[in-house]
DNA sequence: TAAGATGCTTGATATATGTCAAAATATACA
DNA sequence: TGTATATTTTGACATATATCAAGCATCTTA
């Protein structure tokens, strides 16, 4: 675990990547994607548990995430943690660290991963050469604020079994985004991982997916996961206010 | 109530304003100030209780605040409601709205206000000529991003009073930065706003209040709210996970 | 200025989730 | 491959916060 980042990184081309529908090309002519592949790295890649930036780095780069799965999290001085997100291939992270050019969270590998680095400062000055490129990372980061959003109303406002339907619910929508299947997948984190995002203990969680599978909604052993009820797992969210 | 927003606007010059230093032309040059002064028009005053925009309107603008305050909030399909934030004189709204070109929560005036109404196209288009400028919208989209981060981080892991300790100190901060008291203001919100913004109902909001105040952390009388110890509030935030 | 509506506080009680503990299972590593 | 470690489940119990209710204070507006 935590083993060191890897140094080694190469050239890399969206113009053949197939995430560049999902990711920063969007919207982008192929020549306007050749400008893009200039200052994009690919880097080596990141074991499961490797750090790929951690809270206090200073930030130079955005990541988008080529393979694999991420979590973010946030420590308090009292070391209380908060995982913010997970991400997937074709999501990008380190936005947080553009405010104060120094990253607030910490990135860790939920498995081995690859990332594609973009230097900021160079991503800036080619979005002002290419307004397709401007917009769409603006779209990027605005999509950041309304994901966040839509946490804060999840943990503001829901009880236990609501917020487990709508994060799995959530992980399936982007799974069938990516071509994979949007009713079975395994799960990349612990249940304490999951438990942090959701603002409960790992034991409520566990409960939680216990009861769901009672109600025939899914199949759960471990880290598989299977969905039984897209709907009835909709309609178990959406149930009583707290 | 609800009064239909104001038509009339009227020219309005950030070289002029007093809140240049804290909103959007922070670290811009006179010659580029003026620049922007061409984009933004200021609308006139938003009474208490109206509404800037509302979620599913279109997005066109940005809006920085010029006096008053505002507070944001989403609503589920089922009426579930979660205040997202309360924003205050040289805060920029609306940039949830960039992601799908709607707005994605309702903007409500909590006292009589005025803002600026920037228009997002231009914005773009003057931004690609002014790096500063883009610079600076650049931190102002990940400051909120920051932001939204550490209110999960408060929902997630702390309990009622150091929610609302939390929350008293971030006010408070808020107040000093524009050279208002950090330790005696008022409250413009409701106790119900306060609970929807820390996941609390508004019965949890007073208790906690009433007991702050028996530990001589504050003093507070309805609206009124005077800290008495600083330090006190800080170290009551942090005092146990849960 | 009066009257209704809204907002706030406080008490009694209910309940969802947390805490503690133990056993079962899976995973990592020597 | 076997052993240690980490993860997960489940039960019993504790507790923080929600819910329900009543009374009071404050604001709005006629």
């Amino acid at each position: 675990m935590h083993k060191p980042a890897p140094n080694n990184s190469l050239k890399t081309a969206c113009s053949t990547c197939n995430l560049r529908e999902l990711c920063l090309p969007v919207n982008l002519s192929n020549i306007e994607i050749t400008r893009l592949d200039d200052l994009i790295t690919r880097k080596g890649v990141y074991r499961h548990g490797s750090i790929l930036y951690r809270s206090g780095d200073k930030f130079q780069a955005l990541y988008a995430i080529r393979t694999g799965f991420f979590k973010t999290q946030i420590l308090n001085e009292d070391g209380r943690e908060q995982v913010t997100g997970f991400q997937m291939a074709g999501e990008i992270i380190g936005m947080d660290g553009i405010n104060s050019d120094t990253h607030t969270c910490d990135a860790v590998a939920l498995e081995d991963s690859e990332v594609c680095e973009i230097p900021f400062g160079r991503l800036e000055d080619l979005s002002r050469e290419l307004p397709p490129l401007q917009r769409h990372l603006h779209r990027i980061l605005s999509r950041e604020i309304v994901r966040d959003q839509n946490i804060m109303l999840l943990l503001g406002s829901m009880r236990a079994e609501e917020r487990l339907a709508a994060f799995l619910l959530n992980l399936s929508q982007r799974f069938a985004v990516r071509g994979y299947s949007p009713t079975s997948f395994q799960l990349r984190m612990t249940r304490q991982e999951i438990g942090s995002y959701l603002g409960l203990k790992l034991e409520t969680v566990s409960r939680a997916l216990s009861h769901l599978q009672e109600s025939k909604l899914i199949n759960v052993r471990n880290r598989s996961l299977e969905i039984l009820s897209l709907s009835g797992l909709q309609t178990s969210m959406g149930k009583r206010a707290r």
